[in-house]
DNA sequence: TCATGCTTTCAATACTTATTGAAAGTACCC
DNA sequence: GGGTACTTTCAATAAGTATTGAAAGCATGA
């Protein structure tokens, strides 16, 4: 088996892989293998070429592709002399990784944020032991969920060099060779 | 309006909106409701009582019930003289973000790890301008989904009064009140 | 042993979400 | 204007997921 061969069978897994495990987070299992298709072509790619490469039909890779150009994931490149529209993907991984999470904290926990604030409003004055009950849980969950959305809010904005430091200086870990970048 | 309807009707907006959210987060909506409904529970509670409150059928409250068990999110109590099980939730908000943290990472992050390093391997050896693309860009996916490993181990290890202070210190963040914890 | 009360399973069904493909829309050029 | 090369939309359909309810399983005690 030539390296080559190696080479595609890894591309064609990646891809589809990466298509099943976007389901696990959250993002449409075509979504996520557009993705992989735009993160690892060197060049920028056409809706037709997203076609073919993916099997899929026209309605649903322009779909992707502009949800992906929403998520700011994927950038539309236009090609002199070409009147198509072209896509790439963000390629740097810390990029990518904030652009999720923010979105991810926007989706997932400033609409618990706001459900939390409201039921803790409602039941401050609750007598009963079930309402006392509900009511500190409550707070307790608002509490959480604020501390958690402050601190995606401030990894999102971290540089890469930066959240690395922090992380290797307190959690005592690093991705190997990365300390000096 | 009395403070008790204010209180029922926050009781219902909370779990029924809590499903709901469960959806973003990759968990059913029962599940999410169910878990609600035995958060904010004072008492423990059996299938039934689960079936009556959420409208449910037997067959979907025992499922949910038992994976919320599987997940360590709710413990099954055997009440003296009686013959049925009760569950009752994990009420500490930290201990329940870390086991979810840690499911999270078993099913969205180890995968993704797997892959890479697969797909890694099999596209060392190659010589094209795409191959070499495709291995650096997967090196580095792969380093930051180590590295996400990482942190979610660690964070998903820590008590909840170092974890405040770690982020205190670090992020200049704090849930009021809770410094001195 | 059988009746009772509860738990568990699962095939059928309902509901939700993703995908297709064709038609409509738009922009550019001759 | 009219033709061409695209982009965009969307109703129909397919695929995926959750839910029901009834039947089977299991443990207890009379």
């Amino acid at each position: 088996m030539s390296a080559t061969n190696d080479f595609i069978e890894a591309k064609d897994d990646f891809i589809s892989q990466w298509g099943a495990l976007g389901t696990s987070w959250g993002i449409s299992r075509t979504m996520a293998q557009v993705h992989a298709l735009l993160m690892i072509s060197p060049e920028s790619i056409s809706t037709d070429q997203c076609m073919e490469e993916l099997q899929i039909s026209r309605g649903n890779a322009h779909t992707n592709l502009k949800e992906l150009v929403g998520w700011g994931l994927v950038r539309i490149v236009v090609k002199k002399g070409e009147r198509k529209e072209f896509f790439e993907a963000e390629k740097d991984v810390w990029k990518v990784f904030t652009i999720v999470l923010r979105e991810r904290k926007r989706r997932e926990i400033d609409p618990a944020v706001e459900l939390l604030k409201g039921c803790a409003e409602r039941s401050k004055n609750v007598k009963s032991l079930e309402g006392q009950a509900f009511h500190k849980q409550i707070n307790e969950l608002q509490d959480f969920a604020i501390f958690a959305s402050k601190v995606g809010e401030t990894m999102s904005q971290l540089k890469y060099g930066p959240a690395i430091k922090f992380a290797d200086k307190f959690l005592g870990l690093l991705p190997k060779d990365k300390s000096m970048k």
